[in-house]
DNA sequence: TTGTAGGCGTTATCAG
DNA sequence: CTGATAACGCCTACAA
């Protein structure tokens, strides 16, 4: 049994209530007996019991994190995501003395469980949910229990009532568009995965939106989507026996980024000089591609870190607004683009 | 105020002890009560107080994960490493009730200092460090503190006192080397990080095994290590040079077979036709490089599931023995490797 | 099989 | 400024 608070109070000859204020640094009490209330602590080496002061001030100062349910192929490029979320997660919490727990489950049953375990059994405070999905369970049940919390990415259901963090992917989408215009590029692909993510219908917009700016008809030919993985080849396949083949293709995942690179090969065409990428986020995948790739980074650090701001104001004053915010994205240059028609292709520095 | 013990006593007209039975599920108790008071606790939607709990009972059920310090570039391949493991740990945990808390800080310090918070303020009845240095504070401050825990990776300091979880990265070289021998590969050349690095004097002892073994002699000349990153061309180059060149390369990292990649392709090489790779740490970098890498598997999963069944069985039992474990690793093949069919050149007589 | 009472280590309220 | 005293929600002898 470790030294206690009475422990201290008795070797200090002061009231356990004393050693309490000591702890919390009262101003109500005498800079000496803090001194000495101090020196014993030190010397029976004395240290507080987070547990038994979570139970009386009902705050355990903890943030859970719900990770997201990791099947198959698609976990691992979610891999880095969460490295780096946490990560951010992790700096805002500890400048303001938060711990984290989270999940571990490994299907979406078993995760939901890890939530309300947390939730019900009053581990945490406040709960960052790493992922948005129709119909999952966690959201509503979140609001059922009324405790702070925060989603990264776009909820679908009950959105003006849940406090998210996300980036603008039609802008996103839009600035990628943007920039192979600015080189000269006028056939651009799309490519996407399952398009019933919202994430995906609002790049698909941003890029449309991009085009229609500048006078190109929409022509849902140039987007094509990838179901099954792996299957990038034949959508290359079919982008290149068109008439007018595209020059330049915006990638919505860096797993499909690497397979159409991979395809190009086996085909033996060459990025940039046969065709420009773009990617949709910038993650260690990217970076390390050959060539590496251009890419559209959505600055995930930000997105933890914001999150737990928005998940820690929240729980110091519940009745703030459940502001929302989009993080900006950024277009990280790699090598995978080139610039069209000028005198000579001119590669953009790095 | 939610629910307590108590509000169900009333409601089903029992005392909070019998309720108290009810929920850890004690057979001293009638059926019939028991029924009873659980239709109370779901009609009054009672969820027990983990918190509360925790206090009488001096044990949250929860393991403290201790990050690995990430600076500058190296995070970036810890980063698959880490969710992994997060993922193997999860498993292990979630069968045995076990919750997950983790390190929040960026620097060496602030995590030492989250490890010293979560182990003296009780909020963890175990830990797990993902990682092992020489001279770190945590290992030693965690023996000191009496409290189970597990090592990932093989602890330099007291390391008969402490469990740990790690793979023999002799064997593993030794396996790859003979993998690569068995392919009639005759030169094969070896590349690491920082030699003063355990791991990499394992692996550099392992090479030597398997060629001594097969008769040839050691010559340190094919022993080559890279101190910056982004260097790995200059290193290629040398090898390129020698009289004899390797006609295979065992590279110690995946960030850094991604740069002998690229290097190759830089010197108009091919991969594997002019040089077969086998790197170490199967990755999602190595699965999607282009060729896949052949790589080694160090089953990062297993290594967090293992160390988690090590620091739990500590905790129900602390005079267990802290027996360590030994994680076998496997070759992933991969498309970075051939087979030399001619004999060619005979063997190295000195 | 069930109830009573005391305690886990802190904090908070109220006196003094 | 400091000290009793009563919670916080649960568990666990000890009784009944």
């Amino acid at each position: 049994m470790a030294i206690t608070i009475k422990d201290v109070a008795k070797a200090a000859k002061v009231s356990p209530s004393t050693v309490s204020r000591v702890i919390s640094d009262s101003n109500h009490i005498s800079e000496k007996t803090k001194k000495k209330v101090r020196e014993v602590m030190e010397e029976l080496g004395y240290h507080i019991n987070l547990n038994a002061r979570g139970l009386v001030q009902q705050s355990t100062k903890t943030l859970g994190i719900v990770l997201k349910y990791s099947e198959n192929v698609a976990w691992k490029w979610v891999n880095p995501f969460v490295s780096e979320v946490l990560q951010g997660i992790g700096s805002h919490c500890h400048e303001h003395g938060y711990s984290i727990m989270i999940t571990t489950g490994n299907t979406e049953e078993e995760i939901y469980a890890d939530t309300v375990k947390m939730v019900q059994g009053k581990q945490v405070d406040g709960i960052i949910v790493l992922y948005a999905k129709e119909g999952d369970r966690v959201v509503p049940f979140l609001l059922e229990a009324e405790i702070p919390f925060a989603v990264i990415g776009k909820p679908v259901d009950r959105i003006n009532e849940v406090m998210y963090v996300d980036n603008d992917n039609v802008q996103a989408a839009k600035d990628a568009t943007e920039f192979l215009l600015s080189k000269h590029h006028q056939k651009i692909g799309f490519i996407g995965d399952n398009p019933t993510f919202q994430v995906i219908q609002d790049r698909v917009d941003g890029y449309f939106k991009a085009l229609e700016w500048k006078g190109f008809p929409r022509d849902e030919g140039y987007v094509k989507f990838i179901r099954d993985p792996e299957d990038e080849g034949a959508v290359l396949d079919e982008f290149l026996k068109m008439k007018n083949p595209p020059t330049a293709l915006i990638i919505s995942s860096p797993l499909q980024g690497v397979g159409i690179l991979k395809s190009m090969q086996e085909n033996h065409l060459h990025v940039p000089e046969d065709m420009s990428l773009i990617v949709f986020n910038k993650t260690l995948i990217t970076d390390l591609s050959i060539p590496k790739l251009t890419a559209v980074d959505t600055q995930t650090y930000q997105l933890g870190y914001e999150a737990s701001r928005g998940v820690v104001e929240l729980i110091n004053n519940p009745d703030t607004f459940k502001r929302s915010v989009i993080i900006p994205t950024k277009i990280e240059l790699g090598e995978s683009h080139r610039s069209l028609k000028s005198a000579k292709p001119e590669f953009v520095k790095k």
